[in-house]
DNA sequence: TAAAATCCATGCGATCTACGTATGGCAGCG
DNA sequence: CGCTGCCATACGTAGATCGCATGGATTTTA
């Protein structure tokens, strides 16, 4: 078989020109390149070297394996090099899974920084519905997850970042407006715009009125949070949306949120999740561990 | 180390996707498998691949990794065909050193007889007087060489491969022309076109004229066989040459060649030289062996 | 849900390999 | 003709690799 460390052996005498000090660079004693070029020509039952007197020049079978020696040899360092910077977070690739909502409103900021400390690591996000990320990291389609709602699966390994905190989103002109909190009896009676059947969000808001009594009365059903908020400026109705999705329309007075009271909000945790039996790189690690600072600062 | 056999067997794994099925396929057991990557692993200081579960996935290490083994491996395995071809004569380079005269004449139908048996070796010739073929089969710039006279050099190696024959040339308006033979002493008073002075032609034809005390009578010197002949076809005199350089002209009747009787010609001996402790390949032993039975079937 | 099957990891002993040291042989040089 | 420089070889030791046996964990199956 030949072997790497022998390629390495050829190479330094043809670039020495001598066994001798080839052995004096490779840290060997020359009776050891000798046996390693030995064991080439005997592997490739082709001499490489024609012992010239004082000097050792390469026949041509050693020309031909120098051609290609050469490109593995330095094949070999390249790989060394690409693989070491993967390992310090210099490069790689980040797989992220998650939301539409966290995709939209949460992880673009966080991208960014994570980009600035990390240029050269591509990342990638796969947006679905909790169940469907819970499969992408099963399967490791995605390096890592964020969903909502309970981890069953044992093997993966989940993390809580944050709550979602759902507000009731009302124009400004809206009677509304000019409070700051809400109780979810209260929203009896007013045109709803909500996000269709079968979302997460769909089914925590369904949770969250029939609780308090409240027959919901729904206007219009969307699939689509920006469609819905687009809607509520346009003063067809109002709706109970995740804070993160409408703190750019608040904050330019587009839209108000007002706070609801007396809700449990336990179920609708941000979980961070990952394969347990999964090695996490240098920079999944920095990402993971942006995502639980940034969680910390915000609530 | 990294060692091209583990570079293999982490091939191996990614083909199959399973360390049980790449130990099969590499005919190692499974634990052997294991362990080539655990050393991969170890020296590269990164693990390549998640197991996860009964399925074995490359990280982002492994990925990187596997882009670069693949081309080595194909490249490992290009160089050992690359040399096989070498060593059946399939390929390579024969370099040989000749005298204008042997280049001009003999070797070309030989070179292509040689080349329809080993068509993808190439052939370079270089010329020079005999010294200098010499000189280029010492330093390894020319892998045989074909001179004439002696062989000093106790490095080389020679075999006698034939004689020049040294014909006399006249036009064939030349009163001499229907005659076959000639002697050296009959030249006395004829205008002779020379080679010029410090060839080896020259010294030969100089010595067989004043060994048979004749006093020459140079009407022309020239460094070039071809000019030579133009200069007897114009009948401005005549010439000793190597009965392979006139040959065709011969044969197509241009010019007429007598026999010099009563000649020794030892001294123009042509040999084939190279050196004592040079590699042989086969596509150069193949062309000594033509060379040799040529030789021997044209005398 | 328990048993069976599958797969990778690890411990152990034997074998093979690769190294360094010492030494020999050969060519080139004074 | 001895000296020097360089490659080849012999030998003993240290390390590596292999197969076998086995353990641990997960997935499939009854």
């Amino acid at each position: 078989m030949v072997e790497l460390h022998q390629l390495e052996a050829f190479e330094a005498v043809v670039a020495h020109r001598s066994f001798t000090r080839a052995a004096v660079a490779l840290h060997l004693t020359q009776p050891a390149v000798t046996r390693q070029i030995a064991a080439l020509e005997k592997e490739l039952r082709a001499p490489l070297f024609d012992r010239l007197g004082r000097t050792v020049q390469m026949t041509t079978a050693g020309e031909t394996l120098h051609r290609y020696a050469e490109s593995i040899v330095r094949l070999a360092r390249e790989a060394r090099h690409a693989v070491a910077d993967i390992e310090a977070g210099a490069a790689g690739r980040v797989a992220v899974g998650a939301s539409s909502t966290l995709a939209t409103y949460v992880l673009p900021p966080l991208l960014r920084r994570f980009r600035e400390a990390y240029p050269r690591v591509e990342i990638t996000v796969h947006t679905g519905v909790s169940a469907q990320v819970l499969e992408m990291v099963r399967v490791n389609e995605a390096d890592i997850g964020l969903v909502t709602g309970d981890v069953p699966d044992r093997a993966l390994t989940a993390t809580a970042l944050a709550d979602y905190e759902t507000v009731v989103v009302v124009p400004p002109s809206h009677p509304l407006a000019a409070r700051s909190s809400i109780s979810a009896s209260e929203l009896a009676g007013s045109p709803l715009i909500m996000m269709e059947a079968g979302t997460n969000l769909r089914t925590y808001v369904d949770g969250l009125l029939s609780a308090a009594g409240v027959e919901e009365q729904v206007t219009m059903e969307l699939d689509n949070v920006e469609a819905i908020k687009r809607m509520i400026e346009a003063e067809l109705g109002l709706s109970m949306l995740p804070e993160v999705s409408v703190s750019a329309e608040v904050a330019s007075g587009r839209l108000v949120a007002l706070k609801l009271t007396g809700v449990p909000h336990a179920r609708r945790r941000i979980r961070l999740v990952h394969r347990r039996d999964k090695y996490l790189p240098t920079a999944l690690q920095a990402f993971m561990r942006l995502l639980q600072t940034a969680a910390k600062n915000t609530g």
